[in-house]
DNA sequence: CGTTCTCTTGACAGCAGTCAAGACCCGTGG
DNA sequence: CCACGGGTCTTGACTGCTGTCAAGAGAACG
């Protein structure tokens, strides 16, 4: 959690000032609201509420999610420190967020915010480009659904986890999962059992190393970025792919 | 997608005291262009091109969609007259897109189209409200490729053209289908012997009525909404819901 | 230390995928 | 007009991945 957030810090430091404008000026934005706290599980909004705010994670991290009819969920996206909740946002919220952890957030009028960005126009490049990465996201999104396998989507999900993180230190690194296996099951469209299972398997085949419930190592990224499905090509280089069980831990 | 969104979208837009602006004013800067035609199949763009153009499909159907590693495809959508391809664009298109059957386009420079959004602050709730569409038809999409069924997603699909029909009479409705069944299946996370297979248990109930190929006559809309996992809620009333093949021809 | 929740593992079932064959549609050319 | 050929669609038999159900192990918390 603070390793995410110390991150962040890295990020909007080293971000350079290639459109002139100060690189962060949305957060600007938030950055004199004050701070409020939601413990774990706690619901920030409701799908369907009136959207009355958007909001900043300044720590920790959100679920947001759709229920439907017979109460199956669907989590369409996890957000963490930096992001922010609800730009791509109509009248109403089309989802309903909840806190992971204890998380804290600042928080902002929606019509504070049009009105800041109808005035301000350095802040529209950035409002926009939020939202076309919320929508090349979804579209990575419906292809993980739409055709991947159990492992593929596993996979995938890992290597996000891990280009959010710090940094691979020369091919390992620790990815947090401040998560539930349940909310990674509703995320990827699978069930908690199999989540389980194969991570179980990419454990036994060394690629990954449990450390606890929320913390994962990476043992082998190149054949993690193979499996994922996401690669452009591959010949005989899928030989690269170890079915032993490696050395872990 | 869904009516309610587009019913507080328009709210949002049309809102005259807000913004004033004509509400089809997006479409007012394409009407100057020429139209330009495509043959049934030809690209119009691939994924990862540099991003030059906008375009407004004045006539037919377009499948915008990606390719993943070992040739698997994932349509994310399929744009009709009326509609704008390209508004959550990067500077790299993220999918390709190919005309389904003959089309007519319009084309914008994706420069000038930038350049007559930031003169014209009017074109801003259009735009943003068009992106909005797209991401609340995304989560949609995601909600149906990670969590219903066969049968819940092709009466999804079904209803969502019925809602871009003409309006059904009655009860009953006839939906245009241009894309083939491949089509299909790839936009619903299907293979093309699911799809066939699940319109024909639909046709058998009675619920649809094919007419030719690209064509499918919706008997029973409630019971295709009652299908489609949509629904709020239900205690008994999947009683209406027949299991006996209806009166069809 | 016991209760509760989360996670893992196993046995089994079922929905959708795969493979295969044949029907249907439609444009082309005889 | 009909025959032909290629593509699209439907249908059937079978497989297999993932879901379901169930039990037990492991963590977290009071």
């Amino acid at each position: 959690m603070l390793q995410t957030n110390n991150v962040h810090h890295l990020k909007e430091v080293t971000s350079p000032a290639l459109f002139g404008a100060e690189p962060d000026s949305l957060k600007a934005l938030f950055r004199k609201q004050p701070v409020e706290c939601l413990a774990a599980g706690q619901s920030l909004f409701f799908e369907g509420d009136a959207a009355k705010h958007l909001f900043e994670v300044v720590e920790g991290s959100l679920r947001i999610f759709k229920i439907i009819s017979d109460g199956r969920r669907v989590i369409t996206g996890f957000l963490h420190a930096g992001d922010i909740v609800g730009v791509s946002l109509k009248s109403h919220y089309l989802y309903s967020a909840e806190a992971i952890v204890d998380t804290r957030i600042r928080r902002f009028s929606r019509k504070t915010f049009e009105a800041e960005v109808a005035r301000c126009p350095d802040l529209r490049p950035e409002v926009f480009s939020r939202l076309c990465d919320e929508m090349a996201a979804a579209q990575d999104q419906m292809v993980l659904l739409s055709r991947k396998n159990a492992e593929e989507r596993l996979c995938t999900f890992l290597l996000r986890q891990v280009q959010r993180g710090p940094g691979l230190r020369g091919n390992i690194a620790i990815v947090e999962l401040p998560m539930t296996r349940l909310d990674i099951a509703d995320y990827l469209g699978l069930t908690i059992e199999t989540v389980s299972r194969t991570m179980t398997k990419l454990t036994q085949r060394g690629i990954i190393c449990s450390i606890g419930r929320h913390a994962v190592r990476v043992m082998k990224h190149g054949v993690l970025a193979q499996l994922s499905g996401d690669d452009e090509y591959y010949g005989d280089e899928r030989s690269q792919i170890s079915y032993a069980a490696g050395n872990h831990h």
